[in-house]
DNA sequence: GGCCTAGCGATTTTT
DNA sequence: TCGCTAGGCC
């Protein structure tokens, strides 16, 4: 691999780059201009000045002195297949992982100075919301008065750092809280997420033989989209460069998406003055998308005030318009999607859907589904979340750490050993008064008479096995042995369920990812047998991991399913993004001026995942939290798009057509007025699909198959109207609804305009719905 | 102690 | 709609 082979099929600036090794170096650059790219070539680069032939390296520079962070998962894991594909076997020992990992595997080392024992827990949000409860119960604060959610984003925009200016009730609670939320995890050997990087950053400035350790280690540092740095990491990588001064970073402004967690653009804008002497690159030309979606996206995000503008050209043709597409529902947008996807006839994997939340994913695997059509869904750590997995790895965290009372707590009683909330709180007063672990007050309270004392005694004599256990047997037979001599397996295999079932299939699967966790070299490179660092490592995984590696049914002949702060730094052929409604995307919960901008970025970032073909689609009513259906208003940031670039939008209408009463919505709902005069797309994906299966391509679905119609609930011979005015419904009035059939109008409020119907169904009981939105007709009995 | 249910409240994005 | 909690009942 000569150097050539390195910077060929680069540009000017992106050689540059590559071939820039020492000294601060910045990559400013907007999305698609190659700066991943960039970045693993320079990697790659790196290994090749380190190599003294035959495959060895020189001591000044091993692969393993080179650090690539990223911040999530999925773009680690991108990152490290890049720079494999370049070099093959020793890109391994490069160290490409997230801000998190990286932090783990230095705590994991060195913690002991700030008083944590280096097997110390990871609290994820769920542990950590227990120990809000516990917290708050101890203060004997009411959580209906205080929600341990709100404790715990305050905790962590605290721990952020960006807690100030935040308005306080008076006689705030919150220090009190928080220095017991602090003390507790203390107690446990226990940190959280946001510790992990905050802790470095103490060691390091506490300690500075320590930090000159990590500095011989690391003199080559890189990180991915350092626009999304945060405070903490903004100084862990201050205090790990401050003697090579080797820190590279590439990143675009734009693409800031992570200010909810702290976030600071002022880490790249001010990178420079930080780093004097920095060289800057800025690259210009986009090589991943066709023009019309950069163009798209260029102009939504143009509309931010707060934005320094920059250069972004392409060689590539315009391409097809971006295309709009509006449907019905989200379940007929999710139908349309898939539909669509079968009609172009491309390989699976070639497609991705993008969307604001995880919730949205739903609807479309459901079509995917129905449709036979494998997919990836990606993050939302279903996996790991899942309560029987949760439960066993709470006993593995008990074995691991017997100060980790969160865990005991989750397990002791399950299965059930006869000690419930008196038995618990007994327990807890032990532990307190003698200043002990719930598992020391345990074996204590075992030796009691009692029903507790017999439980307990089974439950410490259970856990003393398990450990023994964990000495002497490799991890995956940990795992199964701790499933089953706890009783747990026993308890689901017992239950009739289906939900039992699957559950017992996913206690194999985590048998199964334990067995891939020992595939996995250690940090140094080390295969692991029995004892503690396996169980360690494995325990950190599944709690830094957004998902289990390889879920059954994967591969890469799937379609992705992601959110767009997941698809950052990705690219597919093929992008829906999803669910451009207002409240949506932007969410409802941006407000500021501040907070749409960063929508609006984030849809920068959805739209220029796009290669070749990119749709917006939109559904026309949303479910409510409240569960029934709400009216949408398309997203701005689809006015945003220029109008050259788009096609299926019609400017004039306000863009959502939709059913009014008067204008003859028919008996299935679906489109109304609007609709008639052309809007729409598409034609409507529900019942009629207008396209035959296609016989040619491998990869076609036999038949799209839609969300079944609703059932015709219109009783026969029924005669109705659709009335011509909003108050013909007057309370007492006998009316038809498309989905819910027949009622009588119990209740009227709401505006004149648009009334608000409490309605008493034939089918079922009072239901709350809009005049305006619910399509009714009047029955008329003769 | 353990199970069931009525009632209530919430409601992004990630590690 | 969903998920959680408190409270009631066996
Ligand atoms: N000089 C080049 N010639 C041809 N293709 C290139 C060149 N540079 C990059 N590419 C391709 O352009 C695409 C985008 O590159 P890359 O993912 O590195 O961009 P990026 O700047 O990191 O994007 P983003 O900021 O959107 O994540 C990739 O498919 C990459 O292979």
């Amino acid at each position: 691999m000569g150097t050539d082979a390195l910077t060929q099929g680069l540009n000017a600036e992106q050689a540059r780059a590559v071939v820039t090794l020492d000294g601060p170096l910045l990559i400013l650059a907007g999305a698609g201009s190659g700066k991943t790219r960039v970045l693993t070539r320079r990697i790659a680069k790196l290994l090749e000045r380190g190599t003294v032939g035959g495959g060895a390296f020189a001591p000044w520079l091993r692969p393993w002195n080179v650090l690539a962070v990223t911040f999530t998962n999925k773009a680690a894991e991108e990152m490290r297949r890049r720079v494999e594909e370049l070099v093959g076997e020793s890109a391994r020992q490069v160290w490409v992982s997230t801000f998190h990992s990286t932090c783990v595997r230095v705590l994991r080392q060195d913690i002991e100075p700030l008083g944590w024992r280096r097997d110390f827990v990871i609290y994820d949000d769920d542990d950590q919301l227990r120990v809000i409860k516990a917290v708050l119960e101890e203060l004997k604060i009411n959580v209906k008065e205080l929600a341990p959610n709100a404790v715990r984003g305050r905790i962590d925009r605290f721990k952020n750092g960006i807690s100030a200016g935040e308005v306080l009730p008076r006689a705030d609670p919150f220090p009190r809280i928080l220095e017991l939320y602090e003390a507790r995890l203390k107690k446990a050997n226990a940190l959280d997420f946001n510790d992990l990087i905050n802790k470095v950053v103490q060691l390091w400035t506490e300690q500075p033989a320590i930090l000159a350790r990590w500095q011989e280690r690391w003199k080559y540092v890189m990180v991915d989209e350092y626009q999304d740095t945060n405070p903490a990491q903004y100084s862990f990588l201050k205090l790990l460069t401050a003697e090579s001064r080797n820190l590279a970073v590439v990143g675009d402004d734009d693409q800031s998406i992570y200010r909810f967690r702290g976030a600071d653009l002022r880490n790249i804008l001010e990178f420079e003055s930080d780093f004097p002497g920095a060289a800057v690159i800025k690259l210009e030309q986009n090589y991943r998308s066709k023009g019309n979606i950069l163009k798209a996206a260029a102009g939504v995000v143009r509309n931010n005030k707060a934005r320094k503008d920059k250069t972004l050209r392409t060689d590539a043709e315009d391409g097809e318009p971006v295309q709009l597409v509006l449907a019905d529902d989200e379940t007929a947008e999710a139908d349309d999607v898939v539909n669509r996807m079968i009609r172009m006839r491309r390989p699976w994997s070639e497609y991705a859907v993008i969307y604001r939340t995880n919730a949205q994913s739903r609807q479309v695997e459901q079509a995917l589904t129905r449709n036979r059509i494998p997919y990836t869904l990606v993050g939302g750590r279903k996996f790991y979340d899942r309560m029987e997995i949760k439960d066993i790895l709470a006993y593995l965290r008990l074995v691991n750490n017997r100060d980790d009372d969160v865990a005991l707590l989750r397990i002791v009683n399950v299965p059930t050993r006869g000690l419930g909330d008196k038995a618990i709180a007994g327990l807890k007063l032990e532990a307190t008064t003698h200043g002990i672990s719930l598992r020391a007050a345990a074996r204590t309270l075992g030796g009691t008479a009692g029903r507790a004392g017999t439980g307990f005694a089974t439950f410490t004599l259970l856990m003393d096995r398990l450990e023994r256990a964990a000495e002497l047997q490799p991890l995956p037979e940990l795992v199964q042995y701790v499933a089953e001599e706890s009783g747990y397996l026993a308890m689901l295999l017992a239950d009739e369920d289906e939900e039992a079932k699957s559950r017992v299939e996913n206690v194999n699967e985590l048998v199964k990812s334990a067995a891939a966790a020992l595939d996995e070299p250690d940090d140094d490179g080390n295969l692991v047998g029995p004892g503690p660092m396996a169980l360690r490592h494995f325990l950190d995984r599944a709690t830094l991991s957004g998902q289990s590696d390889e879920l059954p049914g994967e591969g890469n002949g799937s379609v992705t399913l992601l959110t767009a702060h997941l698809a950052k730094g990705l690219e597919f052929p093929v992008v829906f993004v999803i669910g451009l409604v207002e409240k949506c995307f932007p969410h409802a919960r941006a407000e500021l001026e501040e907070d749409i901008e960063e929508e609006r970025r984030l849809a920068y970032v959805a739209f220029t995942r796009a290669r070749e073909r990119l749709f917006v689609t939109a559904p026309r009513r949303r479910r409510s939290l409240d569960g029934w259906f709400d009216d949408t208003v398309l997203s701005r940031f689809i006015a945003e798009i220029p109008e050259a670039a788009l096609a299926g939008f019609d400017r004039d209408h306000g863009n959502m057509p939709r059913a009014r009463p008067g204008f003859g919505a028919g008996s299935l709902g679906g489109f109304g007025a609007g609709a008639a005069r052309g809007t729409p797309a598409l034609p409507p994906s529900r019942g009629s699909a207008p396209f035959s299966p296609s016989r040619f391509s491998p990869n076609a679905a036999p038949k799209p198959v839609v969300a079944p119609a609703r059932a015709n609930v219109r009783p026969p011979g029924l005669r109705t109207m659709v009335p011509d005015n909003l108050d013909r419904f007057t309370v007492g009035a006998e009316v038809l609804h498309p989905m819910l059939g027949t009622g009588t109008i119990q209740q009227r409020d709401g505006t004149p305009a648009n009334p608000r119907l409490t309605i008493h169904f034939a089918s079922g009981g009072p239901r709350t719905v809009y005049a305006v939105t619910a399509s009714l007709e009047l029955v008329i009995r003769p």
